[in-house]
DNA sequence: GGCGGGCTACTCGGATAGTGTGTGTCCGAGTTATGGCGG
DNA sequence: CCGCCATAACTCGGACACACACTATCCGAGTAGCCCGCC
């Protein structure tokens, strides 16, 4: 139980594209050797974040990726589960109906988790 | 990134041994046939527990798992840590020293979860 | 000088291994209550 | 009736397959800017 690498390259890419100003682009080639990362594997995690529809992505010579909204409305849960996936991250007993508590609590915890991250920018990472 | 199946079990376990009352034992097999897992699967997941001090064991015939200590002292951080070991669910960038704002964030997002999940214990799964 | 085609740099997406972890099973060893046997 | 011993039931721990997700790479396809040559 813990987060994927990948997700760790997703934020920093991310913080890396919040830094420069107003939606400039920058290449794979760039943000991979920032992270010391194959530029190949780094696509693939862009395309991700391009699907989710948090960085844009333009063809062609001089293309690059930029972000799609301004970096104090990108927020941390979006990026984690845009990588992730939206999977609940505890599948509680599903057959034995609705008497388990077990489950009530764990989604209350996850509930709790996610709203937390939804109040972290990626302006709050940029001091 | 989700909690593995054997936490799952884990959890389940511990809370059918907090209904018998007074830290009475129960069988690998009568515990197993609950949640339809074998025995001998269960039987690892039991050691981590007895390892991490949540379960007593009690060998030879007749014997069983207990509780070690009261359901109200046993909280659901305890349980998962035994089970998934206490590893960092984020692996921030050690190299790239202090200035990284993403690891502050993850690291108290990771202290939140755990205090909200030492204030849930057993007890509070008996309803 | 203007226009079009080839070239290049870049993204996009699928296919493909390697690797590690979680899941589950099997087997032997150690431990203790129970029942039977002999004294 | 009492004590010793074999047996059974259970836990304990390691060794061992198997499946799946994560990680990473390679290759072909598509797209857009750039340069060169032709008209």
């Amino acid at each position: 139980m813990n987060y994927s690498k990948a997700t760790n390259y997703a934020l920093h890419t991310m913080l890396e594209l919040a830094k420069v100003p107003d939606k400039a682009k920058k290449g794979v080639q760039e943000l991979a050797k920032y992270q010391d990362i194959s530029p190949t594997y780094l696509s693939k995690i862009l395309t991700k974040l391009t699907k989710s529809g948090l960085v844009e992505s333009s063809p062609g010579a001089l293309g690059g990726y930029s972000l799609a909204k301004k970096p104090d409305q990108i927020n941390f849960l979006a990026i984690i589960q845009a990588i992730e996936g939206q999977i609940p991250l505890f599948k509680g007993c599903e057959d034995k109906a609705n008497s388990c508590k077990i489950d009530a609590i764990m989604r209350e915890y996850e509930e709790q988790m996610e709203a937390y991250l939804s109040t972290k920018t990626l302006k709050d990472a940029i001091h």
